[in-house]
DNA sequence: TCTGGGGTCCTTGTGCGA
DNA sequence: TCTGTCGCACAAGGACCC
């Protein structure tokens, strides 16, 4: 989707169209999450702090954005490409892969099919969206981005909608690229690239293997010389299932004691386990990350036996790592995640009958039918309680950084 | 200028049992 | 009983993606 979450606004806000507008976080710690064409033009991209944004293009428009709506438009678009094809791997809320390899017969040669989609996304959710035709997944992203409008100082130029990469000529399209095109070359690896001289891909795809192996390690330098020739071999998967669950927060103001943070683990732990217990999931491995005033990140994990879904047994196994780190320099940032997900099963021993396992688990299922029913905000961890209410962790409510408040 | 949130994947170091 | 080695799991950090 061509900036998606603008678009998505610019639906209810048609007096914006052709205007600079800015989605993203609106606090001190803010980031932008999406910019229109108009904004970019002034060097405005996601990602950008937004106080940065607002010194690059003061006379944007900022909006706080709303995931809720853009996840719900994000389901009305993927029911489209599901007409198409049950092969649709998600990447985003606003990107997908498709492979129509078998739908041929049915809605013609794949550039058809990508003409379709465009036309159908137009008329049943008023949005333009760009699409990369390709033998694979790699070359289909790229061919998307070039398929995309481009912002240049001075105009805005239209994309062509859809660009086809035809097998056989992979490297035509590949050579003149910048290296930091392909997927896995960020700032720092473009570094090391730029070391070995390497700029374009077409320098990449003739560079000695040994030595890029020296600098990157044998499985990055091997990963990025196939991609160099247009290799990628990675099916396209319907229904890949979550590695890891969690949340994590800035705050708008650095915390300095523990009694503090303890609370914002509750409150994380609450979201957590409510998430796991919807996938029926729970987590072996429990991980806690801190991020310190000065930006330095620690994270702090431990793998039990079995798998946990409850938020008194994750503050059990995380408050203990919380209570060791110092947080004196202050804290602009708490986490908590899970991995190692497998299926919980509650099969209780006769020690944990006679301890409170099974009023944890009682608790939890009549919180998730309360919330179910009233609203997520309906009930929450007492420590969470404000005088304006249940601060309820939900998946993206914060998802741009802290509001001014 | 000052850096979000939700993820995946990889590397390196370490502890432990065979 | 001690020591070296190997494989494995885990812990921590980092790079990268949207």
């Amino acid at each position: 989707m061509d900036a998606f979450f603008v678009s998505v606004e610019l639906r209810s806000r048609p007096d914006l169209v052709g205007q600079p507008v800015v989605v993203g976080g609106t606090g001190r710690r803010g980031v932008v999450a999406a910019a229109s064409y108009e904004a970019r033009r002034f060097g405005v991209h996601s990602a950008l702090p937004s106080a940065v944004a607002r010194r690059r293009c003061p006379h944007a428009v900022f909006l706080p954005g709303n995931h809720e709506l853009y996840s719900e438009v994000s389901r009305q678009v993927r029911t489209i490409f599901d007409g198409y094809t049950p092969l649709v791997e998600p990447l985003s809320l606003d990107e997908a892969f498709l492979d129509v390899t078998g739908v041929v017969n049915l809605f013609g040669p794949a550039p058809d099919i990508a003409a379709r989609i465009r036309t159908d996304v137009r008329k049943q959710v008023e949005l333009e969206c760009s699409v990369g035709v390709a033998p694979n997944k790699f070359l289909a992203k790229l061919a998307s981005v070039e398929a995309k409008p481009v912002a240049r100082p001075d105009r805005i130029e239209p994309g062509p909608g859809v660009v086809v990469i035809e097998p056989g000529k992979e490297r035509d399209f590949l050579d003149p690229l910048p290296v930091q095109r392909l997927w896995g070359v960020g700032p720092v690896t473009l570094d090391k690239l730029h070391v070995l001289g390497v700029d374009r891909v077409r320098d990449l795809a003739k560079i000695d293997s040994d030595a890029l192996a020296a600098s990157l390690g044998s499985n990055q330098a091997d990963h990025l010389l196939a991609l160099s020739v247009g290799a990628d071999d990675r099916p396209v998967e319907a229904g890949r299932e979550a590695k890891s669950i969690g949340h994590e927060e800035t705050y708008g103001t650095d915390k300095y004691t523990h009694q503090q943070l303890r609370t914002e683990l509750v409150r994380q732990a609450d979201a957590v386990a409510g998430r796991l217990r919807a996938a029926s999931l729970g987590a072996r491995t429990l991980t806690l990350k801190i991020r310190f005033s000065g930006f330095h990140t620690i994270t702090r994990s431990t793998t039990s036996s079995e798998p946990i879904d409850q938020p008194g047994e994750i503050i059990d196994v995380l408050g203990p790592l919380l209570e060791a780190i110092d947080p004196g320099p202050g804290v602009r940032l708490l986490g908590v995640s899970g991995s190692n997900l497998m299926p919980v099963h509650h099969q209780l021993t006769f020690d944990e009958i006679s301890e409170n396992a099974p009023e944890w688990g009682a608790t939890s299922a009549a919180i998730d039918e309360i919330r179910d029913r009233f609203g997520s905000d309906a009930i929450g961890p007492a420590s969470s309680v404000r005088g304006d209410g249940i601060r309820v962790v939900q998946k993206g409510s914060q998802q741009w950084g802290p509001d001014e408040a």
